[in-house]
DNA sequence: CAATTAACCTACCTTGTCAATAGGTTTTTT
DNA sequence: AAAAAACCTATTGACAAGGTAGGTTAATTG
């Protein structure tokens, strides 16, 4: 189940593909915009600044923007980034230890499958894919 | 993410599917041949008989087996049942409270595919299916 | 230069769930 | 009567979700 986190960050994001791209949007702003906790907010957006989805500016004028296209960003990106893995099953993730049942494991295999289409389908939709969708 | 307890219930159903269709399988015996805590076991078979996914039967000679032929059990409604719910996001849950922002909320619709892509991939297979599949 | 704006940073808190474990009770067979 | 095995209730420790609080740094503007 993908949480708020995830949830609030892909809002944001949108909410920023759909303003001036050259303009810094305060969080204060999108917070009353999307209805989401000012706090709350910042604690993601902070990931997102850091792993470079977003540019902040502090200070009068300051705020957030985006650093690409919408284009340019998959929604997969930005929830495997906010949720910390979109792997659908323990073994499946990144660094999972390797389990001792995997070769005649008889659930791995579905596992797999539902994996490839769940990331297959993330990572197959843009911002601006989104955005022209609700248009 | 799905959790031990939707991925053992389906090892469980699966490693019963295996066996004698007519003999009752102890708990004991499932619990060694998969490698999983035997208390464990017994809180997740009590959510799949109370469901009467599976019958068990008490005294010497019990166990548990399963009520149906293996063709005839989705993969979907064991993980739905032992997880709670295979929902991706709270919003679409069957009990949710209905969201302020759904009439005009831009990401309900991929979370409305994603569930839906979810849903029939689970539903559309079977015990049976598993286990052909790893023949 | 001082005030203001706004991001950045650290810490904390409450609630709930996951993944088990423990120990006893009831039912059935031998 | 003894053994086997499911059934039932309660508890636990660790961790994450979903926030909240308050202070610090950087940039702009009067």
């Amino acid at each position: 189940m993908i949480s708020t986190k995830g949830r609030y960050a892909l809002r944001v994001m949108l909410d920023l593909a759909e303003q001036d791209s050259e303009k810094f949007v305060p969080l204060e702003e999108i917070a009353t915009r999307q209805g989401i906790s000012k706090k709350y907010l910042e604690a993601i957006l902070k990931t997102l600044v850091q792993n470079n989805l977003l540019k902040g500016l502090r200070g009068k004028g300051g705020g957030y923007k985006l650093t690409k296209n919408p284009a340019e960003y998959t929604v997969g990106e930005i929830l495997e980034l906010t949720e910390g893995t979109l792997a659908v099953v323990s073994c499946l993730e990144k660094n999972a230890v390797p389990c001792a049942r995997k070769d005649f494991c008889q659930t791995l295999p579905i596992w797999k499958k539902f994996d490839k289409l769940t990331h297959d389908f993330f990572f197959g939709i843009t911002l601006a894919d989104l955005i022209d969708e609700n248009k």
